[in-house]
DNA sequence: TGTGATGATGTAAAGGTTTTCATGATTGAT
DNA sequence: ATCAATCATGAAAACCTTTACATCATCACA
């Protein structure tokens, strides 16, 4: 390009006197070379403006200080606070992160593949929930690169994960409802497809369990997680006639989802119904009534994962196969004291 | 690490019983070999599994098919919608992107200067309105690589702006208001500072003059486009009591503060007041009530400003210094008749 | 048949590092 | 004074490509 070329090794080394081999060292093992010498090669870089060409670099140290991240889409607003944390930690640490958008999309998915086999990338972060499809085909069976689920654990395989502990947030949020007076709460969002929903589920009933409140099959309402899913649900507990004083939803959206209906119909939030979210996302605080829901703390999670990550880079073995951080109870204005 | 030698040029040459010279054209020059070549080329290629080492091929090439792209805020919602489609765009031409979060510190800034003075990245995306904290310094002076910048322009100096035209988008939607009846319409947001605040202003005077309304200096509050500038702008209105019909906010951010600011007042909106946004973030269809904005395009921006990116890569002079693209008014429930 | 052009392939250099191994110099111990 | 150990440095190989240049065969045309 217009690039005037740039200073290269050899440059430093003639003009500092000395090999290039110790000119190498002077930047990378400072203490295997003579003060003296150290001196005149840090002046010949500064003189010339040197840095070290970093595809030469990687090209001979077959690592390229770059972590691909893989995920379904980048727009979501939960990926993209984990990503900076992720990428927080991993600039830290010197690496630079590579951003693969796979919209599910098995091609592209597939495609990303190349950062990987190319040694463009050392190490890989997981939001898909799966393997990268075309890993374990073919040839490549057995070469997959240290990676780190995040978000979504990857089933059937031995990738370490790091989250948020669905099961311990969702009975937090659900005995914050107990311990305000409601006995009928609503579970909306079941979904035997998604692990996410499934765990939430989970610490939903071991929650009334734990109160001796008996779990009434009509107050568990499926749902995909998205606003519609939960506008369709408060729909359906209309319909079906068995309404409940509080809903705890399996996250924000689907939260939104069922304020939205509740509104519609002209009910007094929070008098009449308590509504508890999951994920805190943006919106949470600006939605009326201001949710109450658990906070993920999506920072910490991309700094553990890509710390996780980096270490076994380095060749260490993850001591555990999964991260649980701990979900914050928010409280704000959608959930009050009944009976 | 833990992966197995993968299989260099050299493998294939042998297998196919050719030279690797040929291999490499058959690779990046199919008309150049003959067809038999070419074949059994190819077939050893897929016996070997091989993939070209990036790492090799950027140090020979000199580029390295990556762009980095610096923002101040990676998990701003608007930022990561442009990125899908920056990174859309980038992935269909054979390039990877590079996120540099910068947080709007120097020292970031230049920490990440390395990726392309050592030729880690070819280009670079700019979100942050203004060039690395770094260039122009001591010895990179004139060794700016080809750089797009995004969303904010960059002030004084030759760098190629794609983005939202917001003083079209701003004249319409005042213009809006207008044909709902309105007169009294105010402009919450105003800011010297902040290059897309006084386009937009810009646009609303030119609109409030094209229908011969005086433009009343009362109506115009200072803010800095977050939703506690909103929230205080609108106080600031009640306490000066000269109130308008119409908010005309300069971001969804701000209109969203002046929302919560009325309905803490126990205004009915849109009955009494009629509330104007710009940007269409996510959760403007989900406050109450929905909020009537100006949709920016981000993925269209993020395209656009990637194709210009690659084009200047290329070579190609950039036939225009600014890409604007038209803002499309999203009508919803903040904004009513008047009169 | 001879000549020049065209086409397919191979040889080798270049790209810029890191690192092994060798070399000499210096130090410390005997 | 001798020998071994340590230390600082340099020469050269290796990492894996792309590509300029050379070679050789083929073909068309005179």
């Amino acid at each position: 390009m217009q690039h005037q070329k740039l200073a290269t090794i050899e440059d430093v080394a003639a003009l500092a006197g000395v090999s290039i081999a110790t000119v190498s060292r002077a930047i990378n093992e400072p203490t295997k070379v003579a003060d003296e010498t150290r001196r005149k090669v840090t002046e010949a870089i500064a003189r010339t403006g040197y840095t070290t060409n970093a595809m030469a670099r990687s090209l001979r140290m077959r690592r390229s200080n770059m972590i691909l991240i893989l995920a379904p889409d980048v727009g979501d607003p939960n990926f993209s606070n984990i990503l900076v944390g992720l990428e927080t930690e991993a600039s830290k640490r010197g690496y630079g992160v590579l951003i693969g958008n796979t919209q599910n999309d098995p091609a592209r998915e597939t495609d990303y593949l190349r950062f990987i086999s190319s040694n463009q990338a050392d190490g890989l972060i997981l939001f898909t929930g799966h393997l990268p499809y075309g890993f374990g085909q073919d040839g490549t069976e057995g070469r997959l690169p240290p990676m780190v689920a995040v978000n979504e654990p990857v089933p059937n395989a031995e990738v370490p994960f790091v989250g948020v502990d669905n099961f311990e947030g969702a009975r937090i949020a659900t005995e914050h409802l107990i311990s305000q007076g409601h006995r009928r709460i609503a579970f909306v969002g079941r979904s035997s497809a998604r692990e996410v929903n499934r765990l939430r589920e989970e610490g939903y009933r071991r929650a009334l369990a734990g109160a001796g409140i008996a779990i009434d099959p009509r107050m568990i309402i499926d749902g995909d997680g998205t606003t519609e899913s939960g506008r369709a649900a408060a729909e359906l507990m209309f319909v079906r006639d068995a309404l409940p004083t509080a809903f705890f939803c399996v996250n924000d959206a689907t939260a939104l989802g069922v304020i939205i209906s509740l509104n519609a119909r002209h009910y007094d939030l929070p008098r009449q119904f308590s509504i508890m979210g999951f994920d805190d996302i943006s919106f949470s605080s600006f939605v009326t009534p201001s949710l109450t829901t658990m906070k993920q703390p999506r920072h910490r999670i991309g700094e553990a994962a890509m710390e996780l990550l980096l270490a076994l880079l380095a060749g260490e073995k993850p001591r555990e196969q999964q991260v649980l951080l701990r979900a914050e109870l928010i409280v704000r204005n959608s959930v009050t004291r009944v009976g």
